[in-house]
DNA sequence: AGCACGCCGACT
DNA sequence: GTCGGCGTGCTC
């Protein structure tokens, strides 16, 4: 009967910060997933068709229309709930992470054409080695086996992951499935586009923040249709409507950009294997440094390993030295020691280039009055203001608050008294600019080299050997691939290995390797100097040897007495307002609270290690239980017994991973 | 996300 | 004395 179609209602969820379906009434039934246009208060809004039940008392606002868009897949909406759950975070806010940009904006009547899509899986890919075919192999089998299962992908830098892992996508397309390629920082690997495009003879479809509106709205209509067969990006790809889902890689596996640090709170590396497992097809982690949590996740059997364990096309690994500060230190005020200095010298004379890592933005992390001692800090944030002499700044690397360098100083007044204390690259580059006037040297940073198209430049000039000396952040790390570059120097090998991380030692074993990994990757072989205090400290003598399993083992019977992650689960909360006593009392009450019983610790409450962050005074608390036992219960039953008072905010965060 | 409501600083 | 800051609450 029509009056009773008029009145089917539906649960719609909307991508705001809602936590539950809002009902509406629709003139009939409409499938999960489906998109629809709905009002919510004065505006029409764009939302999704949830499958569960909806209200039956509320006063329900009808349907204002449906639009002409593939639902989102079954897969896609079971693991936003999936998520949402985890994290603690609003379902809504979880829908909106896929979905946001391109609903907001109606679909335009006339869609452009997707240009990308069209690999052709059925090209011959490159000779592989025994060793790679061997690995490509057991994962094209595991895309046929049309299973879930997740494999770690450990190869040495250089051995030709990526070829191994495309086979592997190349399978998924001849089967008619989608591939999902996540990379960290997806805008500066242009070098990787290339490629995948020699690969397949076809662009992949990208993901990542810098898209264009009406570029993204075409990838996600491009990816709800099919027509994408490939995606490469960032974590936020996870959350796409893949209609045929073959494959998740995470590439670098390892890296902290998959752990997002803002709004929903969650790691794309573990989250793919979740999408994974709901679209029921093979994960591939792939990292020359896989975290403890894969590695460990190997050894118990839960995932499958393979080893490539020697670098492709004849290049060799490089030679990594540790140069003692303390018994070769740089000359007064300088930061490269004469041996380092030297090497650099070789290596420019025989027309090959040279790469210095200092993961430090800036010219000096302190700047201090040499007449009282004063340091420039930031008012809303507890750190130093990180002096930027290109721009004549001094600026928050927390929070962006800048000021000029003021002459005189705010405490004493006496005038012209700041020095900087240590090194950041634009320091380092002034140093090589004295030391070798004659070699272009770039600074490759964050703020140096603004996106994509920026770093693709940079690549260029590197490639084409305009630039001798190249002088890093982490930004340098990862991916690059410069066959002239055979002398990498690490000015301060024992920077991140201070403070009390959990993963401190783990990060900086990481991320030192993959500089490394930059040295000789064409026929000339590579070598590595490492500039330390500490030559004896576990990590450096892993680097030397390189003998990381070692490491990781001696890393893991660290952490299992303790139940410290991978062995046991972490949660954090963090309390935050902008009066310190409240902050304090509020975490007090929340410590009184706490969850207890066996396999349950809760450490804290503490000031966080940036106890002011943006004008706001943080404490925190550390859930920590056994393996076993799930954090999310406790945590909602914990915060549902502490009654918040405004002004004060307490944000969980699951897994944490940066300790701020 | 918007939009309304509601308490604390610099001004016509 | 008001204008307006944005923190908080609400939207089926």
């Amino acid at each position: 009967m029509a009056s009773a179609s008029r009145n089917t209602r539906i649960s719609v969820l909307l991508p705001y910060k809602f936590d539950t379906a809002f009902t509406y009434a629709a003139p009939a039934p409409l499938p999960p997933g489906t998109l629809v246009r709905v009002p919510l208060g004065s505006r029409i809004v764009t939302g999704a068709v949830w499958d569960e039940p909806p209200d039956e008392q509320i006063a329900a606002r009808p349907v204002a229309e449906i639009l002409d868009y593939p639902p989102l897949p079954e897969s896609l909406m079971r693991f936003m709930d999936w998520v949402a759950s985890y994290t603690l975070a609003k379902r809504g806010d979880v829908l909106a992470l896929g979905l946001k940009e391109a609903l907001l904006t109606p679909p335009p009547k006339r869609a452009k054409p997707f240009h990308f899509g069209g690999a052709d899986a059925t090209r011959p890919g490159p000779a592989l080695s025994p060793a790679q075919q061997d690995a490509a192999g057991q994962l094209c089998a595991a895309v046929r086996d049309l299973r879930f299962s997740v494999t770690l992908l450990d190869g040495v830098t250089g051995s030709g992951k990526t070829e191994v892992y495309l086979e592997a996508v190349a399978q998924a397309l001849r089967q008619g499935r989608q591939a999902l390629v996540l990379l960290p920082e997806i805008a500066l690997s242009v070098q990787f586009l290339a490629r995948f495009t020699a690969r397949f003879g076809a662009e992949p479809a990208l993901w990542h923040s810098e898209l264009t509106p009406a570029r993204r709205r075409e990838t996600l209509r491009a990816v709800a249709h099919g027509r994408a067969d490939v995606v490469i990006g960032a974590r936020s790809a996870l959350f796409l409507p893949f209609p045929q889902l073959g494959l998740v890689v995470v590439d670098e596996e390892h890296e902290n950009a998959f752990k997002q640090e803002e709004g929903v709170i969650y790691h794309a590396r573990d989250m793919a294997v979740v999408r994974a497992k709901l679209c029921t097809c093979p994960c591939v982690l792939v990292s020359a440094t896989p975290s403890l949590e894969t590695v460990e996740n190997a050894a118990q059997g839960r995932y499958a390993r393979l080893d490539l364990p020697a670098r492709h096309g004849g290049a060799v690994l490089p030679t990594v030295r540790a140069i003692d500060l303390r018994a070769d230190p740089p000359e007064r005020g300088q930061f490269l020691s004469p041996r380092l200095l030297a090497a650099m010298d070789e290596t420019l004379a025989r027309n090959e280039q040279v790469m210095l890592f200092l993961n430090r933005r800036g010219y000096a992390p302190l700047t201090l009055c040499r007449q009282c001692g004063h340091r420039l800090a930031c008012p809303h944030c507890s750190a130093w203001l990180v002096e930027h002499r290109g721009q004549g700044r001094l600026v928050c690397h927390h929070c962006g608050h800048a000021i000029r360098r003021p002459s005189s100083c705010p405490a004493c007044t006496a005038e012209e008294s700041f020095v900087p204390i240590g090194p950041g690259v634009e320091r380092i580059a002034e140093e090589v600019a004295a030391r070798f006037p004659g070699t272009p040297a770039l600074i490759m940073a964050s703020d140096a080299i603004a996106g994509p198209a920026e770093a693709a430049q940079a690549a260029a000039r590197i490639e084409s050997r305009e630039i001798g000396i190249v002088i890093g952040t982490q930004m340098v790390a990862k991916g690059w691939h410069f066959p002239h570059l055979t002398l990498v120097g690490v000015v301060d090998a024992d920077l991140g290995l201070a403070g009390g991380d959990l993963r401190a030692g783990e990060h900086t074993l990481q991320i030192l390797h993959q500089v490394a990994g930059r040295a000789g990757r064409a026929e000339a072989p590579g070598r590595v100097l490492l500039q330390s205090f500490t030559p004896d400290h576990p990590v450096i003598r892993a680097l030397l040897s390189g003998n990381l399993p070692a490491f990781m083992a001696q890393e893991a019977a660290a952490r299992r007495p303790g139940h410290w992650p991978p062995f046991g689960r972490l949660a954090a909360l963090i309390v935050s307002a902008a009066e310190e006593r409240l902050a304090d009392q509020i975490a007090r009450e929340l410590a009184r609270a706490a969850p207890h019983g066996p396999g349950i610790a809760v450490l804290g409450p503490a000031p966080a290690p940036i106890a002011l962050l943006r004008g706001k005074f943080r404490r925190r608390l550390l859930l920590k239980t056994a393996r076993d036992i799930a954090v999310q219960p406790l945590l909602r039953a914990w915060l549902g017994a502490v009654e918040l008072p405004r002004h004060v905010r307490v944000d969980v965060d699951i897994d944490p991973v940066s300790f701020m």
